[in-house]
DNA sequence: CTGTTCTACGAACACCGTTCTACAACCGAA
DNA sequence: TTCGGTTGTAGAACGGTGTTCGTAGAACAG
């Protein structure tokens, strides 16, 4: 993942003397340019999605990724229009570890799920990707892969085009909205350990059950499935299960 | 909707004599203090809501909406607490006017169907509200009501408790985002009108069908639907259906 | 060797949310 | 009526943001 800009390409024009060691008196020099990576389009990706990872949607600024490539913001605009098409960029790069397998029709259902899963999985190694995707129409290079992929796998499951178009679109809101907002709920509160996520949850219900029973029934009766997790993925698994059941009756098939 | 802070509580030491008009030789006065609301958190959060309105997400600022009010930043930071407790304020605020109809057993499906119609009118009316919400749980007064009413219906659907209260988080879930897409994907681009939609969409579809057809075969033959929008709610309609089919099954009912 | 062209990047612009601090207006007690 | 004290107001400032401007320098073409 890192140590990608060693080989390569050497800028064309160089004296073929790169790997003797700098002359003293050049030192102040080169020390002033430090790193001599000349800057491209794929280091500034990569070093965004570093501090993605690390430092969360809201540490990600251009001044940000500047600095991690030791240089000034405005040099950044050199290669990337803005922080929208850098946004877009880092989207299609996280899109290429999506995986998905061939089409099998006696399994579409499952094959769904477990695409949804991983996808969900890979939104949330990286936090903040689901923010910047939301109203994004995922169609860099990977991107395209990826639906197509999703396509294959509705269409095997002899769903109307309609239905497998617009379901490819749906499922797949749910899924980023759903990493969305257990990202936004959470990230501000610091790291997202389990401990947290419980003592949030028990917050809630106990205030929801300190409600008045008369106005609010059916919200105090509740209170408990409401936040009862059901391990951390039992809500997302639901309403994943509740679209595919959906899907499923949409089905040409049996 | 509007003309909500007529009534209720009076400044306790004002005299009584507050629906005068007021006498021309003070109309000088009341100009140079102007209009002289005092500013209370109600005034705020109608500025702020307006400017969202009439401005969208990226208008509303701290600074914007003291200015709405004749008056600087800090101002307002003794009747709220910051940027986001004011959101939350304006959130329940457009609550409000999200309505319910009394449970019917007969028809929860349906009714289910149309409250999440009326709360995604309501969100479209205010661009912004749904880039607001995610991620915030909706426990304002308004907010309570509305859960409130809406496990009302699940429950009289005769759904497993922790269906209900699961049921309740996605649906709305969807609804939110649902919104929150539109109006990221077009609120940049200037006005929603329809023609824009449909060029875009336009676009999109012959960007589809150029692509190359070996390696994205069914991306290219489902690319009419997919943008096919069917009037505008189609989509939307298509997976709120899909999760309604999805909580139907899990109904102990017929 | 001389333009010309392209990249780098410090400085600056116009914003943002928030805090500090001084100031004015009110209000109850003396 | 005067005097503190409390409270709401708001200008200035802090530390951030995305982006643009203009200059300095290196690389290439003629």
């Amino acid at each position: 993942m890192a140590n990608a800009a060693s080989n390569s390409h050497e800028t064309p024009g160089t004296p073929a003397t790169p790997a003797l060691p700098v002359p003293p008196w050049e030192r102040t020099r080169r020390a002033k340019t430090p790193a001599r990576t000349p800057l491209s389009q794929e280091a500034i990706v990569e070093a965004a999605l570093h501090i993605l990872e690390t430092e969360g949607y809201d540490g990600l600024s251009m001044r940000r990724v500047a600095s991690e490539l030791g240089t000034g913001a405005a040099s950044l605009y050199a290669h990337v229009a803005n922080k929208d098409e850098l946004m877009k960029l880092v989207i299609d790069r996280v899109f290429d570890s999506v995986e998905f397998p061939e089409p099998d029709p006696e399994r579409w259902v499952e094959q769904v799920r477990e695409m949804m899963r991983g996808t969900r999985r890979i939104l949330q190694a990286h936090p903040g990707i689901a923010r910047a995707m939301l109203g994004q129409v995922p169609f860099g290079p990977s991107g395209l892969r990826i639906v197509e992929g999703f396509m294959a796998i509705l269409r095997a499951g002899e769903l109307p085009d309609q239905v497998a178009a617009w379901a490819g679109d749906v499922v797949s809101l749910y899924v980023v909205a759903s990493v969305f907002e257990d990202d936004i709920r959470f990230a501000p509160h610091g790291d997202t350990s389990r401990e947290d996520m419980e003592a949030w949850a028990g917050q809630m219900k106990s205030y929801i059950k300190s409600l008045p029973v008369t106005t609010f029934p059916n919200l105090v009766a509740l209170a408990d499935p409401m936040f009862e997790t059901g391990g951390p993925d039992g809500r997302f698994e639901f309403g994943l299960d509740l679209m595919l059941r959906g899907l499923a009756s949409h089905s040409r098939r049996a």
